[in-house]
DNA sequence: GCGACAG
DNA sequence: ATCTTGTCGC
């Protein structure tokens, strides 16, 4: 039995099963080859209904080459440490529909930085395959101390003793986000690339065009 | 029992 | 996330 294909009908006691089963399967190291492309991934809920956007854009330069969305019926509440169970399912039917795949994803919300270590960005890159990194505008757990006010500047997120994240300013004198590693890459080389993705805003290229998508007017 | 709690 | 106007600051 795959963990990878469980279904999406589940109670919440059956979706933390699901993540334990699923986190020992998590790769750690940087498993991807040369990165062409990088996409954004964002969810909204217009009219109640699920709505996945994603967004491909060229790297480094960060040109748009592609996007996808996908509205469904919203089969799971939110629920805190549950949140991939509630946007997946829109997610991947999106990520199908894209004509020209990413070699790495930018989730919204944590990777690694999870309860159980199984955030949306580790839960989508286990199922799919993708490299992934979580990319959070807020803390779900872990303590840290505030990182320096400038663009860079960074701070450990712990949970206990473990390392599981890294609190980064990418603005100088914004709210900082918070990183974590989702699948086939680690923390250092996640954080790299969520540098190169904000040249100019607190959230990276890609999180800003699916959100566009997703929240959008539009629907396409 | 009392908070905390991605989006 | 979503419901919503004006307002403070660079």
């Amino acid at each position: 039995m795959d963990p990878k294909r469980h279904s999406w009908d589940l109670t919440p006691a059956g979706a933390r099963a699901v993540q334990e089963a699923l986190a020992p399967e998590v790769v750690t190291e940087n498993r991807f080859g040369s990165v062409r492309h990088v996409a954004g991934v964002d969810v909204g809920f217009p009219e109640g209904r699920t709505r996945a956007a994603i967004a491909v854009l060229r790297y480094p330069d960060l040109e748009p080459v592609d996007s996808a969305q996908v509205t469904l019926d919203t089969s799971f509440p939110y629920v805190p440490g549950l949140l991939s169970f509630r946007e997946l399912p829109a997610v991947e039917r999106a990520l199908e529909k894209l004509r020209e795949k990413p070699d790495l994803i930018l989730c919204d919300g944590q990777g690694r930085a999870h309860p159980r270590r199984m955030g949306i960005a580790c839960h989508l890159g286990v199922r799919t395959g993708y490299a992934t990194i979580g990319v959070a505008k807020s803390r779900l757990c872990g303590t840290f101390e505030a990182p320096g006010r400038e663009r860079g500047c960074r701070a450990p997120l712990y949970d206990g003793r473990e390392r599981i994240g890294t609190v980064l300013r990418t603005r100088t004198g914004v709210k900082p986000l918070f990183i974590s590693a989702g699948h086939r890459i680690d923390l250092e080389t996640a954080v790299d690339f969520v540098l190169r993705c904000t040249p100019r805003y607190r959230l990276p290229e890609t999180t800003r065009a699916a959100h566009r998508l997703a929240s959008g007017l539009q629907s396409v």
